[in-house]
DNA sequence: TCTCCTATCATTAGATC
DNA sequence: AGATCTAATGATAGGAG
């Protein structure tokens, strides 16, 4: 009880970008940065009507999503344009989450079906026999 | 020179979550929130040592993505396991994603690189003669 | 569209439960 | 793995250039 002046909050600390050692510290900020994301793409894509897709992979092989869809959408492919703004390959992630959807059943079908017109070819390495 | 008493600064105003109306507004915020959003991405992806990918379509066919790949990555397909806290469907975004990719030349190559083992079909209404 | 400014709101590291 | 609290950092709306 008296102990309470001792053990003052140390309140927001500065952390320099860089990979974060202690497993329970990394997995503790992922949860909760991850939440943080997940609620300002949600709010994004409500103040500027757009649709936005959040995908994580883990290294320990742990994989999660989120997507807020507009509904105010219009898709007409034919005026697409791009707006290129990569610093590394959204490929290699995008890849490996067709893959997972490829590879596991289950919930996967979800996934699968607006993929299921691209007849999947399973790529060297990863076949599963 | 003496109004600047009066024109104080307004800083950071409370908006509610909602639909921006105003075009100019909405261009703006989205401009600043998107790089908002990108900059925390990238800092969860170093700090904790993950892959996320951030994909953006507007309404108007704009579109936009981010992704940061983490250099630890250790891929095992085989102990995959998905948390899916999604709320709307990402398959949306992504199945766009491919057909943008699918649809359009240029640097789309990028995009297919991965995809290409997957052969294509297009799927109806879609086909681009 | 981007930068700078600044007041203010929002997020979050660390500790604790 | 969550929820809560606090103090501090970080993000950003509006205005101006």
């Amino acid at each position: 009880m008296g102990d309470d002046i001792n053990k003052r909050k140390t309140g927001h600390v500065k952390r320099q970008v860089v990979r974060i050692e202690n497993d329970a510290k990394r997995q503790l900020t992922f949860s909760r940065r991850r939440n943080g994301l997940i609620k300002k793409a949600y709010e994004l894509s409500v103040l500027c009507n757009i649709d936005v897709a959040l995908v994580f992979h883990s290294p320990d092989g742990h994989f999660s999503h989120f997507s807020a869809k507009s509904r105010f959408m219009t898709l007409s492919l034919s005026l697409y344009k791009s707006i290129c703004i990569h610093t590394y390959r959204i490929e290699d992630v995008l890849y490996r989450f067709v893959c997972l959807g490829h590879d596991k059943g289950r919930y996967i079908q979800r996934i699968l079906t607006p993929l299921q017109r691209y007849k999947a070819i399973s790529p060297p390495g990863l076949m599963t026999a």
